[in-house]
DNA sequence: TATTGTTATACTCTATAACTATA
DNA sequence: TATAGTTATAGAGTATAACAATA
């Protein structure tokens, strides 16, 4: 690499990347099986814990642009995955849940996704792992 | 989440994509300001370690059809970064290495790149962390 | 026959900017 | 004036398939 970094950090950092590389290839691979990319996923995942949610504060949880969250709704909506309203508190806000077969279609994909989580890095992780990983990478990701 | 997944399995699994995709979005954003995307840095970067390589050997490498590195290869050999040329064993086969302009731009942008990783993500790791991440990532990334 | 690499092509996705409507 | 969302548009990247050359 370059300046000042441990062959331990140098590791850990490698690891991590290919982990996630790993991981992230898999469960996009999967995902395709069911006609999804992870964005699509991402978005499904986070109306069924949210329940309805405004356009604009979906597009700063999943950090992407106004206009990339319009074209991915409409791709759902279309497949009658999600539906979208207009809110009543504010007419500017268009309102987006998740429609029947949208909840239907995530029920028949979690199971699997579950699965490969579990087969490709939980099972391969002791307790301490798990809880350093855990800790350690919490921090990171907030900042 | 679904199936059977404790609550500290889920929060690992969290932490690491979190974490992953901040890292990995980071990382993007500062390679930009140089002209790379992250494909182009790690075509670059796998260069500088392993000197002359085969393209269909590169391609796997980095997980990607051939056509997909001719592409890169392209715009980079396009750029001064690389050069192409046959090889002698193997008239099929084409060769690439890293050229001087190349060298110098991975100079320019390594520390920048060693310092961001520092900030990110290893000045927020514990010695124990670190050793739990390299280990337990690790065996998720080889598989 | 199999492999290497390129090319042609079609497609997906993303972001920027302009625009409308509402606050 | 600022914000919400859509639309138009253009650009980058990717993969598949067909192809030419070599093994």
């Amino acid at each position: 690499m370059a300046a000042s970094i441990t062959a331990d950090e140098l590791t850990a950092y490698f690891a991590l990347r290919a982990a996630g590389d790993r991981l992230q290839r898999a469960v996009a691979e999967q995902l395709r099986e069911h006609g999804l990319t992870e964005v699509q996923f991402s978005i499904l995942a986070r109306l069924r814990d949210a329940g309805e949610v405004r356009m604009s504060d979906l597009a700063r949880v999943l950090v992407t642009s106004k206009s990339g969250l319009t074209y991915q709704a409409a791709q759902l909506e279309g497949r009658g995955l999600l539906a979208r309203r207009g809110s009543d508190a504010d007419e500017r806000s268009v309102l987006i849940r998740l429609e029947p077969a949208g909840v239907a279609l995530l029920e028949q994909v979690l199971p699997g996704h579950v699965a490969l989580v579990r087969a490709l890095m939980l099972d391969r992780l002791s307790a301490g792992e798990l809880r350093a990983i855990a800790s350690g990478l919490g921090k990171v990701a907030d900042g």
